[in-house]
DNA sequence: TCTCTGCAGAGAGGA
C-alpha cells in the first residue's frame, strides 16, 4: 500500500459517486471526499496519514472534476468537449458528450474471451466527428466516413496518476470494449480513457489487429500457466521397489517442478524498477536454478538470492510445487463456472440452478453493521432466492452450505453479477449476503427482456483460490533477501530452538494472574514455564480434554501481565472464539478480534471494531488497533492494515496440527516468538490433492518441529473432560494409556437425568416394553458410553450424488435427542456429530427447532466438548463400504473424545467392523457390554417422539408446509453422467482459445 | 471412494 495508490482509489470512488448522483459541484465533491476518506481510515492507517492530510491530497487531485463535468456531461457535445485520439490524423476534431451513466464498478467475466475485468464506469456517450478524413477508428468499425453524432455504449476508464496514455492503459481499455460488447450485446467500437492530471479524455479504438495481438498474448500467458499444471514432471521417487522403508518416507519424495514461467527479461533498467523483482529472482534461483554471472542483471540477481543455501532453495521448490498441486483441485472446480451449464453443475452439487429472486424478502440483521471494509465489504446486500419451480428437489442436497462463497449469475452472459456467501439455507430457499445490488429491472434491460420477464439466476459455489496466493506469499516471505530470516533458520534449516533457564514456579505479582496460575495442574504450569523460557518457540502437545484452551488463556494472561503483546490465531474462527470466550468475562486488557462478522461468534462481537461504531478520526482508529495487547484472528486473515504497523512479542497458533505449514507461517512473521499448540493424534491438515498429500503437504509445521526437536515439546496428559469410560476408548485405541483423568470427580461423572417422568409417560399405552426399551437403556445414568447397533432394523445408508446420508439413523438421533430434552437435559449440553456433510444437513433440519444444540462434522468438532455427544456413523450397507473417513483413526479419535459424561454412537456393527481400528473398538465395547442392539422397528416404537417433531414443523408457515419427512428425505436422484465434449461447453459461444480450461 | 477448512479481489499507481 502506497499513498498514491490510496489517493487513486479514493479519487476513483469520488468520481464514480459524482457520475452516480450527477452532482459535480465543488461542494458536492468536497462532501464526497469527506465521506470517502472517513470510510477509508484503514488505508490511511497503513500509510500512516491523517484524515486532514488525506482530504487535502484527494482534493488536489479532484480539482479537474468540475471542469470535466462542465465540458463532457451533457446531452450533446459542446464545442470545447474535445476527445483526443492518439491515432488521430491532422485536421480531425472529435467531440464527446456523456449524457448517461449505465453502471460503475461493473464486474464482467467473459468465458468466451477468457477475460475478467472491473470497469470504472460504463457509459452511454455521444460522439461527433467534425472531419470526414478516414482514420483507423472509422476503418476499424467498418463504417463509412461519418460527420454526424453517434450514440455509443462505452467503457470509461479513469487514470489518476501519470498524465500520459501508456500502452497498458490503452490495452486495458481496448479489452474492456470486448467485455462490454458481450455484456451489453451491442457493438462497442471504442473506449474512453480519462486522465485526471491533464483533464484529457482519450478515445481508444478497438483496433482489430491490436486486440488480436492482446488475445494472443493472453493465450500465451495462459499456456505457460497450463503447461505447469499439466506438467507430468512431478514425479515421486517411488519407494515401492526398495526394501528400505523409512519411518517417514515422505521426506524422500523428490518433487521436480520444471520452470514454468516465461524467461526473465534481464534488462537492468526495467528489472531494477519492477515491483515483483524479489519474487521473480527467487523463482529464477529456486525453481529455475539459473546460474548467472554475466548477464545485465547478474549483480541484482546475486543481491537478491546469494544468501540462499541449497537446502533452502530445495525447500522452497518443494513447497511451491506442493501448493501448486493442491491448487489444481481448486481450479478444477473453479473452471466449471465458466464451462458448465447450471443444471449440469447442480447435479454435481455445486450450483443452485433455476433460482428466482424472492422480492418479498426483507432482511433483518440482528448482528451489528460492520464499520470497516474488512469486516464485511462483501456483505453489502442480502437477498433470498427460491426455486423457480417449487416442486424441485431440496437445496440441501449438495456441497453448498452456510458460509460458503458463491457467485450469482444469469446465463448465458451475466456471469458473476454479484458475489458473496450463503447466510442461511433451508430446503427451499437460500439467503445470500452479496457485494452488488441485484436489481431485476436493470437486469431485464441489460438482457433486452420485457419488464415482466422471469429472471432466472444460477448460484454457484465459488472455489476461491485467493487463499493459495496468500500461502504462496507466506512461503516466499521466508526467502527474500529482506525476508524473515529468523523463521527461515528455524523452520527450513530446523535450527534447534533455545531455552533459557527459568527457575522456580511461575509467579506473578498480578494477583488475578497468580490465581489463574495456581488453578493449573503441574503439567499445565510446566507448559507455561516452557513458553516463558523459550527464546524462539515452544510446542504444546495437548491431548483431548487436557485443557489446551485453559492453558492458552492462562498463558495470554501471564504474558500480558508481563507487558507483552500477543497475536492469537487458529485456522478456524470457532477455535479462536473458544479461547476468547475464556478471556471474555474478566480480561482487564484490550482484545481485538478481526475477521468476517458473519463468521465470528456473536458473543465475541464485543471485541470487533464494529462494536465500537465507526471511527471518526485516524487517531481513534489507531488507538483501537494499535493498543490492544491481544489481537485475535484466523491464520488466513492477516491482511488487516494493522499488520503493516504492528509487531507482537508472541504469536500463539492454536490447533496448529491442523494447519498446513505455509498457512501456519503467515502469522508467525509478525511476532518475535511463537507457540504452537496442537495434537498430531488428532486431525492433520486438510489436503485435497493426493499427490500433494503424498509429497508431504499434510505434515504440519507443528509435526515437523516436534519430530525434529522433541525437547521443545511439552505434553499435556491430564484430562478434565471425559469420564473414565469414555477416556478408556481413546486411551486403549490411540494414546497407549498415556492419558489420565485429572480428578476422581471427572472420572466418575455421569449425565444426570432430571426428569425421567417423560419416559414413563411415553410408554403409557405404548407397545414398547419400557423395561427393555432401548431409549430407557440409552438414557440410563449408568450408561456412559454405548454403541447403538442399528443392524436389527436395519438402517441402510443412501446416497445423494456424491454424498452419503442415513435417514433412519437421523431419525433415531432425533428421537434420542428429543427424549433427552424432554427429560430435562439442556440443549447446550448436547452435541451431535457425524462424519458426513449430508447427514449433518439432514440432522440440522430435523433438529431445527432446538437452535442451541450443536450439530457438527467430526472435523469441525475438534476443540469442542459437550456433556452428551451423539454420533451418527451413517455407513450401513451390505457391500461393506466403509469409506475413507472412518478409516482415519485420527478422525475417529476426535469424535470419540468430545463427550464429557455420555457418548452415544449410532451405527451398523456389521458394516463398520471391517475397519481395523473399529474392529478393536468393537472388541473393547463388547468386552465391556456397551453394545446395544436395536430391535426391528426400533425407529417406529416411540411414535410420540418423532410425530411431535413433525407436527410442530408442519404448523410452520411458508415453503415448509409442503414438506414432510418422507418427501424431504426421499432417496436421491441418480446423477446423470455428463457427456463433456468440447463444443457443448460454452453453449455455442465462441471460445477463442480456451487454454486455461484445457479445451 | 466421495469428506473436511479457510480465503474477496481486479485494480488502485509506479515510470
Amino acid at each position: 500500500m502506497t499513498p498514491s495508490l490510496v489517493w487513486g482509489n479514493m479519487l476513483h470512488e469520488v468520481m464514480q459517486m459524482c457520475f452516480g448522483d450527477g452532482d459535480w459541484s465543488e461542494k458536492g465533491v468536497d462532501e464526497k471526499i469527506g465521506g470517502v476518506v472517513s470510510k477509508g481510515l484503514e488505508d490511511l492507517l497503513s500509510i500512516n496519514v491523517s484524515v486532514e492530510q488525506a482530504k487535502r491530497e484527494v482534493k488536489i487531485r479532484a480539482k479537474g472534476l468540475k471542469t470535466f463535468s462542465e465540458r463532457y456531461i451533457a446531452q450533446e457535445p459542446k464545442p470545447e468537449a474535445v476527445l483526443s485520439n492518439t491515432r488521430q490524423q491532422q485536421g480531425q476534431k472529435t467531440l464527446l458528450a456523456i449524457p448517461q451513466l449505465l453502471d460503475v464498478e461493473e464486474d464482467i467475466w467473459s468465458p468466451s474471451y477468457g477475460l475478467k475485468g472491473k470497469l470504472d464506469a460504463s457509459v452511454q456517450a455521444v460522439i461527433s466527428e467534425t472531419d470526414t478524413t478516414p482514420n483507423p477508428f472509422t476503418i476499424a468499425s467498418r463504417k463509412p466516413n461519418v460527420s454526424q453524432s453517434e450514440s455509443l455504449t462505452m467503457p470509461f476508464e479513469i487514470k489518476t496518476g501519470r498524465a500520459v496514455a501508456g500502452m497498458e492503459h490503452r490495452a486495458q481499455t481496448m479489452l474492456y470494449t470486448l467485455l462490454m460488447s458481450e455484456r451489453y450485446k451491442t457493438d462497442v467500437p471504442s473506449g474512453l480513457l480519462y486522465y485526471t492530471q491533464s483533464d484529457e479524455v482519450i478515445r481508444v479504438p478497438a483496433a482489430r489487429n491490436e486486440i488480436r495481438a492482446l488475445v494472443i498474448a493472453r493465450n500465451r500467458m495462459a499456456a505457460y500457466m497450463m503447461r505447469r499444471t499439466r506438467s507430468k514432471t512431478w514425479r515421486h521417487r517411488s519407494h515401492e521397489n526398495t526394501q528400505a522403508i523409512h519411518v517417514d518416507a515422505r521426506e524422500e519424495v523428490n518433487i521436480e517442478a520444471e520452470p514454468f514461467l516465461p524467461s526473465t527479461i534481464d534488462d537492468a533498467r526495467i528489472c531494477g524498477k519492477c515491483y515483483v523483482l524479489d519474487t521473480c529472482m527467487l523463482y529464477r534461483k529456486a525453481v529455475e536454478g539459473v546460474i548467472d554471472d554475466h548477464s545485465d542483471i547478474a549483480d541484482m540477481y546475486a543481491l537478491k538470492t546469494s544468501h540462499l543455501t541449497p537446502t533452502q532453495t530445495t525447500f522452497f521448490k518443494k513447497w511451491e510445487a506442493l501448493i501448486s498441486m493442491e491448487e489444481q483441485d481448486l481450479i478444477k472446480f473453479r473452471k466449471e463456472i465458466w464451462t458448465m451449464g447450471a443444471e449440469e453443475r447442480e447435479e454435481k452439487g455445486r450450483c443452485f440452478a433455476n433460482m428466482v429472486l424472492d422480492v418479498e424478502y426483507q432482511y433483518n440483521p440482528n448482528t451489528p453493521q460492520s464499520t470497516s471494509k474488512r469486516e464485511g465489504k462483501i456483505h453489502q446486500f442480502t437477498y433470498r432466492f427460491i426455486k423457480a419451480n417449487s416442486e424441485d428437489t431440496t437445496l440441501l442436497n449438495g456441497h453448498m452450505s452456510v458460509g460458503d462463497a458463491v457467485t450469482v449469475s444469469i446465463e448465458p452472459d451475466l456471469l458473476a453479477l454479484a458475489r458473496g456467501f450463503i447466510v442461511q439455507l433451508t430446503p427451499h430457499q437460500v439467503v445470500l449476503g452479496v457485494d452488488h445490488l441485484v436489481d431485476l429491472q436493470s437486469v431485464r434491460r441489460r438482457n433486452w427482456l420485457s419488464s415482466e420477464a422471469l429472471v432466472i439466476f444460477r448460484i454457484d459455489k465459488d472455489e476461491l483460490s485467493g487463499g493459495m496466493g496468500r500461502i504462496r506469499d507466506n512461503l516466499a516471505q521466508l526467502f527474500y533477501a529482506e525476508g524473515d530470516t529468523k523463521r527461515r533458520e528455524l523452520v527450513v534449516d530446523l535450527k534447534p530452538p533455545t531455552f533459557i533457564d527459568f527457575d522456580g514456579p511461575v509467579v506473578s505479582k498480578n494477583e488475578p494472574v497468580a490465581k489463574t496460575i495456581s488453578k493449573l495442574n503441574t503439567n499445565q504450569q510446566l507448559a507455561i514455564r516452557k513458553v516463558l523460557s523459550a527464546q524462539d518457540y515452544a510446542l504444546v502437545l495437548g491431548m483431548p480434554g487436557t485443557g489446551k484452551t485453559t492453558v492458552i488463556a492462562a498463558l495470554i494472561r501471564v504474558l500480558v501481565a508481563m507487558g507483552k503483546t500477543v497475536l492469537l490465531t487458529s485456522y478456524t474462527h470457532s477455535a479462536v472464539d473458544t479461547i476468547l470466550r475464556k478471556l471474555k468475562d474478566d480480561a482487564d486488557f484490550g482484545i481485538l478480534r478481526l475477521g468476517n462478522l458473519d463468521k465470528i461468534h456473536p458473543d465475541m462481537h464485543q471485541f470487533t471494531l464494529s462494536s465500537l461504531g465507526a471511527a471518526t478520526s485516524i487517531e481513534q482508529l489507531e488507538h483501537r488497533v494499535m493498543t490492544p495487547s491481544v489481537v485475535a484472528t484466523t491464520c488466513l486473515t492477516i491482511d488487516h492494515a494493522l499488520f503493516s504497523r504492528r509487531h507482537f512479542d508472541y504469536c500463539i497458533v492454536d490447533e496448529a496440527s491442523q494447519v498446513t505449514l505455509p498457512t501456519c507461517l503467515g502469522p508467525l512473521r509478525f511476532a518475535d516468538r511463537f507457540v504452537l499448540v496442537g495434537d498430531h493424534f488428532q486431525l492433520p491438515p486438510l489436503v485435497r490433492n493426493r499427490d500433494a498429500r503424498k509429497g508431504g503437504m499434510d505434515v504440519s509445521l507443528f509435526r515437523r518441529l516436534s519430530d525434529a526437536h522433541p525437547a521443545a515439546v511439552i505434553d499435556l496428559t491430564e484430562q478434565y473432560r471425559m469420564n473414565e469410560d469414555i477416556m478408556l476408548l481413546s486411551n486403549k485405541l490411540i494414546y497407549s494409556d498415556r492419558l489420565r483423568c485429572g480428578s476422581q470427580e471427572v472420572a466418575k461423572q455421569s449425565l444426570r437425568i432430571p426428569n425421567r417422568g417423560y419416559l414413563r409417560k411415553l410408554h403409557l399405552g405404548s407397545s414398547c416394553d419400557s423395561n427393555d426399551c432401548w431409549l430407557n437403556r440409552v438414557l440410563d445414568e449408568r450408561c456412559k458410553a454405548v454403541f447403538v447397533d442399528t443392524d436389527g432394523i436395519p438402517a441402510h445408508d443412501s446416497r445423494v450424488g456424491d454424498l452419503v446420508q442415513n435417514i433412519t439413523e437421523a431419525r433415531l438421533v432425533g428421537q434420542v435427542t428429543e427424549a433427552l430434552l424432554r427429560c430435562g437435559i439442556e440443549q447446550q449440553q448436547i452435541g451431535v456429530i457425524s462424519l458426513y456433510r449430508q447427514q449433518i444437513k439432514l440432522l440440522s433440519y430435523l433438529l431445527e427447532d432446538w437452535k442451541d444444540i450443536e450439530i457438527l462434522t467430526a472435523d469441525r468438532s475438534q476443540g469442542r466438548d459437550k456433556d452428551c455427544i451423539i454420533i451418527s456413523m451413517v455407513k450401513s450397507n451390505d457391500l461393506g463400504q466403509i469409506g475413507d473417513l472412518v478409516k482415519d483413526w485420527r478422525r475417529m479419535n476426535v469424535t470419540f473424545t468430545r463427550a464429557r459424561s455420555k457418548l452415544i454412537i449410532f451405527g451398523s456393527h456389521k458394516t463398520l467392523q471391517a475397519a481395523p481400528l473399529l474392529e478393536e473398538f468393537f472388541k473393547l465395547m463388547d468386552s465391556k457390554g456397551w453394545i446395544l442392539s436395536l430391535p426391528p422397528n426400533a425407529d417406529q416404537l416411540h411414535e410420540g417422539v418423532s410425530s411431535r417433531t413433525l407436527s410442530k414443523r408442519s404448523s410452520d408457515s411458508g415453503a415448509r408446509d409442503r414438506l414432510c419427512l418422507k418427501d424431504e428425505l426421499r432417496p436421491p436422484k441418480r446423477p446423470r453422467r455428463s457427456d463433456i465434449s468440447g463444443d457443448v461447453l460454452a453453449k455455442g459461444r465462441p471460445i477463442l482459445k480456451d487454454l486455461f480450461n484445457e479445451y
